[in-house]
RNA sequence: GGCCAGGUAGCUCAGUUGGUAGAGCAGCGGACUGAAAAUCCGCGUGUCGGCGGUUCGAUUCCGUCCCUGGCCA
């Protein structure tokens, strides 16, 4: 039996992902599965482009409003999750459509991280207090020793390899390769993006934002939010915390909000460009006068390797 | 109109006792296997305001003009 690749919309912040996939929803019986690590956290709505309770009633989403702001989520959890999803979704007569920006889900999704062997909480607890101490310089050296092929990544993926080679006593990097999961989804990509105009859309969107009472929600969280909690690293929102805070100036922490979001727009954007199955990859702008009518065919699109 | 302070990278500025210049921010490229809107790495040629002069050599010294800001008329 042939069965249909999953279908993925994916692309940079504000480029109209969501707007696409429910003027799809119109002439398809479609579900959204969120792929966004910052919609999962209950509370952050509005800065973070969360759909609204209209769009949530006129097509089913998942993924959305899963954690409580001062939990930790992983791509893994995510992953997981959504495989149960994309059932419940099919059994309720729908086609599932993954959306979102981060990639990382999404590929957890279609090529699963390794098989994580167990690691002992309280050690890795007092571990993890004391790697924290550490200067990331440091933290290098470390992993230079105990896992170099991990060496030269960022800070946390540093803490991470040097957490499980010592609780493990095998580096992660021989684990990826020793536990290594098959591809259990296959997957279909839609990249939307709309090119240099993503830079003016930003901007007009943080300022959208704001007009729709960002700052009077950020100021409510703020009573009820610790202020490490994992939810804040969202763009924008330890800034907009600032604002209401009076601690800042209004107007160049709006500046900077605009320009925090192009950087991660443009991290999204390069991971896109790498990280993906560029064989199973269509691009689309979002702005050009037939985009639906594209997305369209993208969706119904037969898989070429289907028997 | 006079006096003063400036005009150096997209922006804010540093610097060269004369040997054609460098930081922060922005921007660009890249990495990414349970924190991913996270976490990191790499990339700096620009009529040093214009035109003359002095000099082997001027962004640096001199003259002059233009522009900006302030003060005085």
């Amino acid at each position: 039996m042939a069965v249909d690749s999953l279908r993925v919309i994916c692309g940079p912040t504000a480029a109209g992902k969501s707007a696409l996939a429910m003027a799809l929803a119109r002439r398809i019986p479609l579900a959204v599965l969120s792929a966004d690590s910052r919609q999962i956290y209950r509370g952050f709505d509005i800065g973070t482009a969360k759909p609204t309770l209209g769009e949530q009633r006129a097509v089913p989403h998942r993924g959305i409003d899963l954690v409580d702001p001062g939990e930790r989520y992983s791509a893994a959890a995510w992953a997981d999750a959504a495989l149960g999803w994309i059932d419940e979704v099919e059994r309720a007569g729908r086609t599932p459509v993954v959306v979102g920006g981060t990639g990382f889900y999404v590929r957890a999704l279609t090529a699963p991280l390794f098989e994580e062997p167990p690691l002992d909480p309280a050690r890795r607890m007092r571990l993890q207090g004391a790697l924290d101490a550490l200067p990331t310089a440091e933290l290098r050296r470390w992993c230079a020793r105990l896992d170099p092929e991990r060496a030269a990544l960022g800070r946390a993926q540093l803490v991470r390899a040097i957490e499980v080679a010592l609780l493990t006593g095998v580096p992660i990097s021989r684990w990826h390769a020793r536990a290594a999961r098959a591809p259990r989804v296959r997957a279909r990509y839609l990249v939307v993006d709309p090119g240099p105009p993503l830079r003016d859309r930003i901007a007009a969107r943080v300022h959208a934002m704001l007009a729709a009472g960002w700052e009077g929600e950020v100021a409510a969280l703020d009573a009820r939010v610790r202020e490490d909690a994992p939810a804040w690293n969202a763009t924008g929102y330890a800034t907009v915390r600032d604002i209401v805070r009076g601690r800042v100036d209004r107007r160049a922490a709006i500046d900077r909000i605009i320009i925090d979001t192009r950087q991660y727009a443009k991290r999204q954007r390069t991971w896109l460009r790498h990280q993906l199955d560029h064989a199973h990859v269509t691009r689309l702008d979002p702005t050009s006068p037939d985009a639906l009518a594209r997305a369209e065919a993208w969706w119904h699109e037969r898989d070429e390797d289907e028997g």
